[in-house]
DNA sequence: GTGGTCTAGACCACG
DNA sequence: GTGGTCTAGACCACA
């Protein structure tokens, strides 16, 4: 699977890192319906975290139904993981949007400024999809 | 004082969201050098939230410079806060860009989408505070 | 063998769902004595299920009484399987029932929509299998 | 708050215990909207668990809407908590009886008698709202 | 005082 | 091997 990057340091649960860095994945297509996700332990030496630290964050995706456990034999991205409607995900992006502006308007920075500063971080973004992954 | 709005139940410290909305404020020059900021009960009350934790993003913006405390009279935006350079800015801007990004990119929007969330984004901020709440 | 229906995803143990579920043919005759129940990899075959967990539930099947290995031949339905005393079945009758009203009272549901689930629950379960599933 | 219940030995998680505990309480209406839960730590004491637990319960509680944390206070039940969707109480009705039916029929029951236990149970169940409670 | 996070380690059930 | 549960205890941030 692909790696995953965690900041020990960040002020964002461990948890909750390996959460997100998860739902990224599925939702990039970089881990498929049906596919492994390490155990528990494994990711957990990966990532030199203590193993309840990942079973928190599997926990939770199991819960929203975007892994699934078979028993005694791992975790695998569920056959139909949970997509957002249409309007769940402009929700988030118009919150993620304001958020933005709150930070760069204040900043005297220029809408010219700020959507170029989007395209360039927008470019980083989607370029590396290619060795990063699987 | 220009209105403060709080979200409790974010994830981020109320203390931080006082902090950085004042140091929002300043930067934006709604409020200016030598402007009287809210007593500390005063903001307390209207936020409605504990004084300690107003209290505590006054000092924090007092140690950092941006407001000052004259005894027995109040506190007060000071009268040369100090400006983020150039560098830090761009910093900034770009690591909230890579934020929008990377929330807009995984749930399959484009970057013309994010880019008009962003514009809408940018217009509700930018239109002169009416009356703003409460 | 009748069909049998197994939810992996259960709290419930799925050698614990086989082992109940042979019980309940045998105790409503679906299963008499001396007939043959399906071979460990037969029955793990048809369930999708590891061969070791069905092997676990007949064993405690075998150890309860229910049902009998004839060795090199096969296993069987005891001849004389074990049935419950009036008591035991009372006691569990009642359990089951206590179990019912727990989820219906809270969730305010009336006795009479009660009673109605239930006998349509009984009515779905009565009608003889036809040609059940798969 | 009302007396909860744990039975450690149960095969059920005590951490599960303790969430359906209070989701029945504040369904039953022994908790209010705005009512204080016990802190972590003194639910932890009084059941003789870890707080760990206790906080996993309470958690999975906040998650689903119905409690709420106010930082550095406590925990309270949400203003508004969540309601089931009367198709969603429908099935859950519908699922319990179905387990009824499934203990009851092949245990040689009546739909009389079986309905007759039903009965009791209600009656136990819907009766001791006085002392028990609050 | 509150809840949240994390670690370390043990034990269990499942397959 | 897998994941799940629980304990014990430390540390932190918040109010």
């Amino acid at each position: 699977m692909a790696r995953i990057r965690i900041d020990p340091s960040s002020a964002v649960p461990i948890w909750s890192q390996i959460e997100e860095a998860v739902r990224r994945l599925v939702s990039a297509g970089a881990l498929r319906p049906g596919d492994a996700v390490p155990s528990v332990r494994e990711c957990a030496t990966d990532l030199r975290v203590n193993p309840a630290t990942v079973s928190r964050a599997y926990q939770r995706l199991v819960d929203a139904g975007v892994l699934e456990v078979r028993r005694g034999d791992g975790t695998y991205v569920a056959e139909r993981p949970p997509t957002m409607t249409r309007a769940e995900r402009a929700r988030d992006l118009r919150a993620a949007a304001a958020r933005l502006a709150t930070v760069a308007l204040p900043m005297g920075a220029s809408l010219d400024d700020t959507v170029e500063a989007l395209r360039a971080a927008w470019a980083e973004l989607a370029r590396p999809a290619r060795k990063e992954d699987r």
